[in-house]
RNA sequence: GCCGACGUGGCUCAAUUGGCAGAGCAGCUGAUUUGUAAUCAGCAGGUUAUCGGUUCGAGUCCGAUCGUCGGCUCCA
């Protein structure tokens, strides 16, 4: 398909490259604006984006959008696409923008135009009636979009402030082919099958309940993937140099007020008393890490101390930004607070980064890196925060490491490396992160001494791998479907007894496999086999062994596998033997 | 917090215009002793999220609250 761009040169793109399908939404996005037009011509329009999967459109509705619109709007749609409209790409001057788009009723782009500074000439297309302030590209005829289908209604603040007015956004996807839009939404479909909230529930991992909002209850099965993720970080933080601390889950408030947090975190913060003394239970646990290290004295030779907490954290975010295990409001942090001087910084940073390419890889994860820099809400000098952004990137740019730059989304103490990971339908969570911060140690006045016999000031890195232990079960629930790999699975290997006879048998072959140290369960139910192992396969359990009159004679076990289907009978010790090497991949 | 949608046994879902709250699975009891994804029969299970209102009558209509879902904002 032909794309026109803004400086009035057109190319060939097929639909999966990237600048194609871009253009091909943002053109499916206009022919939303134009039905809406046509339909509702009061409407103010804001701005319609090509997104990752399709697009959306920003309107003010002078009435109660329902989604029940959107049945008409798309049936406007099919019209416009069908008058086969061509897309023709112009400038105007400033002036004659911002007449145009008064003239029109169009308050939303007006204002656009008027925040392009520096901009004489004004970029638009046209396709029929319908002119919009847009630097492209387009396809070049309406007529090329074959499929599409308006997925969502949401408000959206405008220009993503909360403090402006909310506008109703419409989000939809388009293909060139009905084929190819059956096969995206059934691809959704499938992917809304992984979502960590029903998987979590169907397999008794967690659950949340009306009586605690964000604050998830672990079940034991949930309990044992979580201990064994914590069993790993401990075994591979210890060889990496960490020691382990755990401090109170409420401290006073002055020593919030010392550390920051109650001017910055404060309305996120729960609070208590204790004997007419103010508390609060903590967001995070750097405060606690800073007093333990305060202790005692240190001298340069023990820097860096690589101290691990795996602090469990109570914040109050609001009621619309829960999910699932995704986003709550108390989560386990696997914390650490790196005290070192300045000239290990790079070192440490880089140390950081390689541990939590390890551990993603080992999760077959692919993740995106970003660099964010200081918010607006931040403490500390100018300088300090150069300094500590600067070290940040030389580490990655010495790892090599592809990143993108998120202007102002630090910390309030620190600049910060984030790293995101996806969950099933492709929305990113932020999970590992490494903060760099000068100024925990000016507030504590932490000290160490140095060859000079003085004393200096640490500096002082934040860090997490899994980010939140619960949100990263979360995305390893959606990443593997729910069929763990063996070492993670919660119940390992499931006996099933073809009946009553067999049992003394299944119990003995049971108490083999624990003794080797395997999670095992026993279905000891009168039922048919088909059943049991439907049971079991549902319950997604790697292994299945079946014990009958010809396994006990014999003295073999028939082992049946996930997704694998019947591997025969063999005898004990192989089984364990093979299940031993899975485990060691 | 904001915009919109939704809330019916443990789970998945029914219930014409307001007119007797129902099914499958799971559970329990009994029978069946079973060979690679569902054996049969019976029983039990509900103040339809909560509170208030309209009505002869509310799961259904109206209001408030709580929660969930999709976004926005925010964030691990």
């Amino acid at each position: 398909m032909k794309v026109c761009r803004k400086d009035g040169s057109t190319k060939e793109f097929r639909f999966e490259e990237e600048e194609g399908r871009a253009a091909f939404f943002h053109t499916t996005s206009h022919v939303l604006a134009q039905a809406v037009k046509r339909l509702y011509p009061t409407t103010k329009c804001a701005i319609g984006p090509s997104i990752q999967d399709g697009f959306y459109y920003d309107f003010d509705f002078d009435f109660d959008f329902k989604p029940e619109h959107l049945i008409c709007i798309e049936e406007q749609m099919k019209v416009i696409i069908k008058e086969g409209l061509s897309l023709n790409h112009f400038y105007l001057t400033r002036a004659e923008a911002i007449e145009a788009m008064n003239s029109r009723n169009e308050p939303y782009k007006v204002e656009l135009i008027e925040s392009l500074q520096g901009e004489e000439t004004l970029s638009f297309y046209k396709q029929g009636e319908y002119v919009d302030l847009c630097a492209g590209p387009h396809i070049s005829n309406t007529s090329l979009i074959k499929a599409f289908k308006l997925t969502s209604v949401a408000g959206a603040y405008w220009r993503g402030d909360e403090k402006n007015q909310m506008l109703t956004r419409i989000y939809g996807t388009a293909f060139p082919s009905s084929r190819e839009l059956e096969e995206y939404l059934n691809r959704l479909e499938e992917a809304k099958l992984r979502d960590h909230r029903k998987l979590g529930k169907a397999l008794e991992l967690f659950t949340l309940m009306d009586e605690g909002p964000g604050f998830p209850f672990f079940l034991p099965k949930g309990m044992v993937l979580k201990n064994l993720l914590l069993d790993y970080w401990r075994q591979i933080h210890s060889r990496e140099g960490y020691v382990e601390i755990a401090t109170p889950m409420m401290l006073n408030q002055s020593l919030w007020e010392t550390s920051g947090h109650w001017d910055h975190y404060r309305e996120n913060m729960y609070t208590t008393q204790i004997d007419e003394n103010d508390f609060a239970i903590k967001p995070m646990n750097c405060p606690g890490g800073m007093l333990v290290y305060k202790m005692k004295p240190h001298s340069y030779r023990e820097l860096p101390i690589r101290m691990g907490e795996l602090g469990l954290v109570h914040r109050h975010e609001k009621s619309g930004a829960l999910h699932g295990l995704m986003r709550v409001r108390c989560f386990t942090q696997d914390d650490a607070h790196i005290f070192m001087k300045k000239d290990q910084i790079t070192d440490e940073i880089k140390g950081v980064i390689r541990l939590i390419d390890e551990v993603y890889k080992k999760f077959g994860f692919t993740y995106h890196v970003e660099l964010s820099t200081r918010p607006s809400n931040s403490i500390g000098s100018d300088s300090d925060w150069e300094l500590a952004t600067n070290a940040l990137q030389f580490a990655l740019d010495e790892l090599n490491m592809t990143y993108q730059i998120n202007e102002g989304d630090g910390a309030f103490y620190g600049p910060k490396i984030d790293f995101h990971l996806q969950d099933s339908i492709g929305r990113t969570w932020q999970c590992g992160t490494i903060q760099l911060d000068f100024q925990l140690p000016q507030r504590f006045e932490a000290e160490y001494t140095g060859a000079d016999g003085e004393k200096h000031r640490p500096i002082m890195i934040h860090r997490v791998v899994y980010g939140s232990v619960e949100r990263f079960i979360g995305i390893l629930i959606e990443h593997y479907a729910g069929k763990f790999p063996l070492w993670l699975s919660p119940v390992q290997v499931k006996i099933l007894p073809i009946s009553d006879g067999y049992l003394s048998y299944a119990f003995k072959i049971m108490e083999e496999l624990k003794v080797q140290g395997f999670r095992c369960e026993m279905d000891t139910r009168e039922e048919r086999l088909g059943y049991k192992i439907r049971e079991a396969q549902l319950d997604k359990v790697p292994y299945v062994l079946i014990i009958g009159k010809k396994e006990e004679e014999e003295g073999l076990v028939s082992v049946r596998k996930r997704d694998v289907g019947d591997l025969g009978a063999m005898d004990v010790d192989a089984f364990i033997k093979e299940l031993t090497e899975e485990i060691e991949q």
